[in-house]
DNA sequence: GTCTATAGGAGGATAGAC
DNA sequence: GTCTATCCTCCTATAGAC
């Protein structure tokens, strides 16, 4: 159930061979953009096998998210498990939690590191166009994984708002999703500035810092911090 | 060139009829699920209304965005300048820089409200789905604004590397394009567990705040402030 | 400028042979 | 299980009347 065959890559079965190939056209080129003769072609096989195997375009594509989100949100939760088991009375860091919400996104399930780059293009992409297909899958996928979640930033961040930690997971998934189709975007000419290389292990530590960073100012009630340069005059001022 | 004119809402002209209905369908079903037959009856216009106007449904496409993108910018740009006219020597704060670069997208050129909240959802929506014919238009309209920002980023963070900066810029577009969509989420079943009203300047305030602390801690070169309650150890550590 | 009508093609889905 | 052939819908784009 969370673990995924490495021999799936090419040359499997039909039906894993379509899925290979739509989550790859889908990534690349967008799901309404992606039809079924371009789905079978790539994966070598006949037009009238996605309906075989699967009834429908739908319901393939169905199949393309839960593969991989079911065993990607285990990983976060069995994470999240390991440190709170581990850290003992005091709990786990505000780090030590980022992390873990953010390496099995970023690696999306170990040892996937080539063929899971198509699904992090993917969902990156699908993430802020939740179509009503997937809003049900992402709902259930994501209901335990951001309850677990809330409740151990809860208790890095003392004194937080239920409000100011929804907002910074949500921040936090901000950060994530457009994180995610960084490695694959192409390297010329990207939206704003930015073409990092494929450092799974630096981004990630970035992710950490900038999140962490946030999210405890964004619970701080008045900036007790002092290293702050200018004092931040005019907050919520006149502006425009 | 950086203004909307304030009647263009409804009953306007054919051409602007189409733009309007054309960004409204796109924000709430996709670019690709949106038929011109659905833009020119939505617009209570022919269905060759587009093709006379525009030439091609990609032109229309290029339309709808460029409309808004330009003044958006202009006024991010304009926000900067007068920050910097203003204050002197010491020049403007963090915060009002980031203030400067997300309130003209959250408003989306003053005026707007109503109106601009469908372009903001589907800037937010495109914004990870960088289809090749909004490549040039994005890599042309946000280039300046890029160096700007970072040149503006990098007087408020002395010592920050360039390659922290486009990192930070790159996490800080990631917050506003997750929140961009938010207040447009169906109230119901939102993908992780969030769902704020449309209050924007309190939107504002907690991604200024998020973004602020996220620059200075990614930028901190060994965390030398104290409000940490656990010292972030095993920053790089042996987790998974 | 705006309409009707239609060309010409691509889409998803299915029936039925093998 | 896999293929060929085909149905029917929907698409973009255009020609030509008004």
């Amino acid at each position: 159930m969370s673990e995924i065959p490495a021999t799936e890559k090419a040359g499997g079965e039909t039906r894993t061979r379509l899925l290979d190939a739509a989550e790859r056209l889908f990534a690349r080129h967008g799901i309404d953009a992606t039809s079924l003769r371009k789905i079978t072609s790539e994966a070598h096989a006949n037009l009238a096998a996605v309906n075989y195997h699967f009834g429908s375009k739908e319901a393939l594509i169905r199949e393309v998210f839960l593969r991989r989100l079911h065993p990607m949100n285990e990983e976060r939760l069995a994470a999240l498990d390991r440190l709170e088991r581990e850290s003992g009375e005091k709990g786990p860091s505000l780090e030590e939690v980022l992390r873990a919400f953010y390496l099995p996104a970023l690696t999306l399930c170990s040892g996937l590191e080539r063929e899971g780059s198509d699904f992090r293009r993917l969902l990156a992409r699908v993430w802020s166009e939740p179509r009503e297909l997937l809003r049900p899958i992402f709902a259930s996928e994501f209901r335990t994984l951001a309850e677990r979640f809330q409740a151990a930033l809860a208790r890095c961040l003392p004194g937080a708002s239920s409000e100011d930690l929804r907002w910074g997971i949500f921040f936090l998934v901000g950060i994530l999703t457009h994180g995610l189709q960084i490695p694959n975007l192409d390297p010329q000419d990207p939206p704003v500035c930015l073409r990092p290389g494929e450092d799974v292990e630096a981004t990630l530590a970035r992710m950490v810092r900038f999140g962490a960073g946030g999210l405890r100012a964004l619970v701080r009630e008045d900036d007790g911090c002092p290293f702050r340069e200018e004092g931040g005059k005019r907050e919520g001022g006149d502006m425009q």
